[in-house]
DNA sequence: CAACCCACCTGACTGC
DNA sequence: TGCAGTCAGGTGGGTT
């Protein structure tokens, strides 16, 4: 479900609610998720104070206090919602929710983890080995920082002759980047989503990586594309989908030329794009 | 390697 | 009303 503007956004809305806030009790109410949860370790971090919330690819990074720097590593997987809830002192620790399956009590303030197809994950490594943890040590450019390109593109597609919105999808290229917006950014940037990477001109990796860009800023200014179930810690929606130029928009007339948009299915996932105006 | 396909899970929706 | 089938924003792991 989320791409990197929803997890941004929902990173935003914790930052402002968790550094500085001391963990009082974490609770795990089954023994996984997608992976078994860590109980032993993560239950170390109670009693430490949170230093601040990080973003890698589409993993929140809760940083701790403490020795070795414990950092949990939080995955949304496709329906998870991390939810911040303010509670006054007195009041009783809420119910839990169908499919919440951990919270985290930082006392003024309620974390709940839900996520009813459980594609999440939650687990928790030290500050000084987080490049290497197995989910984060193979994942490639953040699209947002600097080395992200045409150039890059260029490079790194060359000879290949799976599809372009295939490789904006390989999270060992580039992170963030998932069905919804590979689509936008292939009509931004005019390219046709079933192109062989390794055919792309220079000048199509540059309009494609700046189209990356703009659509992911776009959507973090709108706070994320809410369709089904995506919401920010608070459980409002992102307004994006309004500006979605494709996605989920078949048979509609597309914006820039007039032309029918189109769905095809690659990988057995849904693809959006107009034929009159992307090559 | 690159490219593909599957699995993991629940809920919403469609059509018979 | 019920039931089967389809689809959904991710991604690691296995196979060719």
């Amino acid at each position: 479900m989320p791409e990197l503007p929803e997890v941004e956004t929902v990173r935003r809305g914790a930052a402002a609610h968790l550094p500085g806030r001391r963990l009082r009790s974490l609770t795990l109410r089954r023994p996984d998720l997608r992976w078994p949860m860590p109980a032993a370790a993560l239950q170390a971090l109670v009693g430490r104070r949170c230093r601040a919330v990080d973003r890698r690819s589409k993993y929140l990074l809760l940083a701790f206090d403490g020795d070795a720097e414990p950092v949990a590593l939080v995955h949304l997987g496709m329906t998870g919602r991390l939810v911040v809830e303010v509670v006054t002192a007195r009041a009783a620790r809420p119910e839990y929710r169908r499919h919440e399956h951990w919270r985290m009590d930082f006392g003024d303030r309620l974390v709940r983890f839900v996520d009813p197809r459980r594609f999440g994950a939650l687990d928790v490594a030290p500050a000084a080995a987080l490049a290497r943890h197995p989910l984060l040590r193979e994942l490639g450019r953040e699209p947002l920082e600097p080395g992200f390109d045409g150039a890059f593109l260029f490079a790194a597609t060359r000879g290949r002759r799976s599809s372009i919105k295939a490789n904006l999808m390989d999270s060992h290229l580039l992170v963030g980047v998932g069905n919804i917006y590979a689509s936008e950014a292939c009509w931004r940037a005019r390219v046709r989503p079933r192109r062989a990477a390794g055919s792309l001109r220079r000048a199509e990796c540059a309009a494609l990586t700046a189209a990356v860009v703009a659509v992911l800023q776009a959507a973090i200014d709108a706070g994320g594309t809410s369709f089904r179930d995506y919401v920010g810690v608070h459980e409002d929606a992102g307004f994006f989908a309004r500006e979605l130029a494709v996605y989920e928009r078949e048979g509609e007339p597309c914006r820039r030329c007039g032309g029918t948009i189109r769905r095809t299915v690659d990988g057995g996932r849904s693809t959006y794009w107009c034929a009159g105006c992307q090559a």
